[in-house]
DNA sequence: CGTTCAGTTGACTAAGGTCAATTCCCGTGG
DNA sequence: CCACGGGAATTGACCTTAGTCAACTGAACG
């Protein structure tokens, strides 16, 4: 938890009052390799920053998995769509290795936004980070080929492609296992 | 201004003292259509909310433009990517009709953080919104085929199909104006 | 009337999707 | 230690669809 504190920190500082307070409205939470943190069809009702694992999220369309996002320690992670708009999620939530969580659930965090600038900045600022991975995501699906995205992964995101398998960066990419795979030797 | 101050008391209720705060920051500004408002190679310094006109968010790649958004009255708009992280935007902004918007400085917004609870609130709720739409159209283009994504926009932005030419749409879509073309013959 | 430009169409190419078969890799159990 | 099983990755054959380039159509405008 010291870790985290000091992550936030770097994000908006909080005095011990106010980290104390937010402290009370976070669970640290474990999970198992396979464990689904979140079940298409509910609410998303938390957001909350990977401590250990990897996790993704996906959904399923027409028997095939689409994966959306993967998510590495000390990223922010939740359906915030769902989080925001109380929409249930179209998504899953997976890890993919055994792993930790801390997790702070909409009703505290809504009720800290009563409190306090600071925690209106943190939800300013978390909901800025997200915005920025959406938008350079969308962008590279408006104006690159499966082939170009294929290479900003390889330099951008090399960490993703040790990490998972081929079919789900396939996914990832917006294409199938086997183009991806023909792609990789056309280049 | 008046239309203003209630649709942004709709998001977050402001009293008199703070309106006026948040008031003298904003400019009005016409355009006239073919205005460029924001110029690929520049920072976006602003926030700002389409009062009359239709404006779109586009970059050129090998000659070609791609766009990536269009905004109507009351969306915002912004290179958000670059106004919040100081870099150069990648996109120009271009008003396709004579036009008025309200436009808000970064760094106004930002003395603005630290006054009070409110604006952090309209600054973490004008986030949140500009991430649902990135969110909703990246998952469109994960999971959707060029037909799928037309589709969709037939039942949910019929405004964009009757206020844009269709070459325009098909970049928007990601594909070329002639393959949207075929697309909607073969419905 | 022409000019212009969006939209369509045609012919062709390139690339991704699909389905099935095969190979590769890795872990497990005999 | 080897053999086997299972899933990932690759490959092949074929289909479908998007991209490209060029020609044509049609509507809007002066």
């Amino acid at each position: 938890m010291e870790y985290l504190k000091k992550h936030i920190n770097n994000i908006v500082s909080l005095n011990e009052e106010e980290w104390d307070v937010l402290k009370n409205g976070i669970q640290e939470i474990s999970c198992a390799k396979g464990d689904l943190i979140l079940a298409e069809g509910n609410e998303c009702d938390f957001i909350g920053i990977i401590k250990t694992g990897l996790f993704r999220f996906y959904t399923i369309k027409e028997g095939n998995e689409k994966t959306n996002e993967f998510w590495f320690p000390m990223d922010y992670f939740s359906d915030y769509r769902s989080y925001l708009t109380n929409i249930p999620s179209n998504f899953n939530i997976e890890a993919m290795r055994p792993g930790t969580m801390w997790k702070l659930k909409r009703t505290y965090m809504y009720k800290l936004y009563e409190e306090s600038v600071n925690f209106n900045k943190l939800g300013r600022i978390v909901s800025e980070q997200l915005f920025l991975k959406k938008a350079l995501r969308l962008d590279g699906f408006l104006k690159d080929s499966p082939k170009e995205r294929y290479l900003q992964l390889l330099i951008k995101d090399p960490n993703i492609l040790q990490a998972v398998p081929q079919y789900m960066i396939a996914s990832y990419l917006g294409i199938t296992p086997e183009s991806l795979s023909r792609i990789r030797k056309r280049i």
